[in-house]
DNA sequence: GTGGTCTAGACCACA
DNA sequence: GTGGTCTAGACCACG
């Protein structure tokens, strides 16, 4: 799994190794089971502070997506999806914050459902077609 | 213009606040040179410290959103657009932001779609159906 | 002396009064002897509270531009120029403050120099050529 | 990177340390990347009180002079300047303002002129020459 | 160690 | 009345 981070960022450092898996894991490069780089090589390669990585992989293992297994590394695991009725207010709550966000960059009803259709497809591209 | 914020979620009072303005203002309740409340007012109606609600009226105005006049309140400013180039490129990371975080609640591409829909209709109804 | 202010902008208006009132007796428009408007004319002529047009007059009178004298109005005074030593203190002062806030412009030397030569040909140009 | 203040000046607190650290970036004394105190030391350094330190942070964060992370620090960003139309607008302006300033400190162009040619000059010597 | 948020309360400047 | 600045001190989040 391929991780980037941008250190001048003002996003946290941390919060940008939980972003970009949880990326590949809908993009589905990586699936259940799939072992993440340990915390040491991990924070080698993208030269930040081991406990920044160990930091990222709680919150990653609190939102249930990967297991941390004490010696033999972190792995992603099996979806825990919310129940619909949960989800279908988590859901809306996230849709309300980004059309406010998209309407303040002054964008359009068209070009928003115009980035939302882009942003289905690079998923659906490299899923292959998964839940339609 | 009414103003709620939940002291207990994890988000920063003040960015609840900002938020509010800018849900506000995306709905048409809020429209060029409106008044918001007295800095003390609303700190005195939500319950927070005066402070709090000055670090959120001065994220507005540094979005551009409002311009605090001393002795005389904060107001809604005339709303400024980013350029389209920058626009695409905000636009398509906030979205690629929504997908992911929306896979990640178990949602298919279907029902995004549909919380979509249902997101921009909320504004435009209370709009009158602007920028179509 | 015509004077406009812009009630939206964050600069208080009482200051755009007084800038108002230093660019007409720079351009030469207004002189030594001249009357500024009464309080209440300009009050209501630019729809402001008369307070803000006191504090001006306050400021000016202050500087030393006008002189109030009870009961007749507000007059623009004799020039005091300060003594040669401080005087050249307080320009490279103002000089470093503008050449710093042009550079976070983006402007060049060059820029800044072609701006001044406007600049100081707008007050050459309705005065008609004094202090050369 | 040397800041001073004077706290019985009329200008604000965070406002001279705003300017100070502006001035010194156009210096070329500090450049992209480099890290400005902390607020804690800069505060103890200069005897104020954090929080007016953060203010001042919080302004040039909002100018794009810096980014500030959290855990690491606040550091000098890359430059970003706004487009040419905007740009000579400002600069205008800002040239108005200083001759105008200028011109009731009872300077004659030539003096003006002068002034700007030293000031630029003190930028281009420490620079060494950039932005000809 | 760093910055981020919040509270409490003072005094000043503007309309 | 409004917002603007500053102080003092608390507790949390990030690296």
């Amino acid at each position: 799994m391929l991780i980037r981070v941008d250190p001048r960022s003002a996003e946290p450092i941390f919060e940008q190794i939980v972003f970009q898996v949880k990326g590949a894991v809908a993009r589905g490069e990586a699936t259940a089971g799939d072992k993440l780089p340990s915390v040491r090589s991990l924070a080698r390669e993208i030269a930040v502070n081991p406990n920044t990585v160990v930091r990222a992989y709680e919150h990653l293992e609190r939102d249930g997506l990967v297991v941390r297994r004490q010696g033999a590394g972190c792995f992603i695991s099996e979806p825990v999806e919310p129940p619909a009725e949960v989800r279908g207010e988590q859901l809306d709550a996230l849709m309300e914050r980004t059309v406010t966000e998209a309407f303040h960059l002054g964008a359009s009803p068209r070009e928003i459902r115009a980035a939302l259709a882009r942003a289905l497809a690079a998923l659906e591209f490299t899923k292959g077609g998964k839940r339609k």
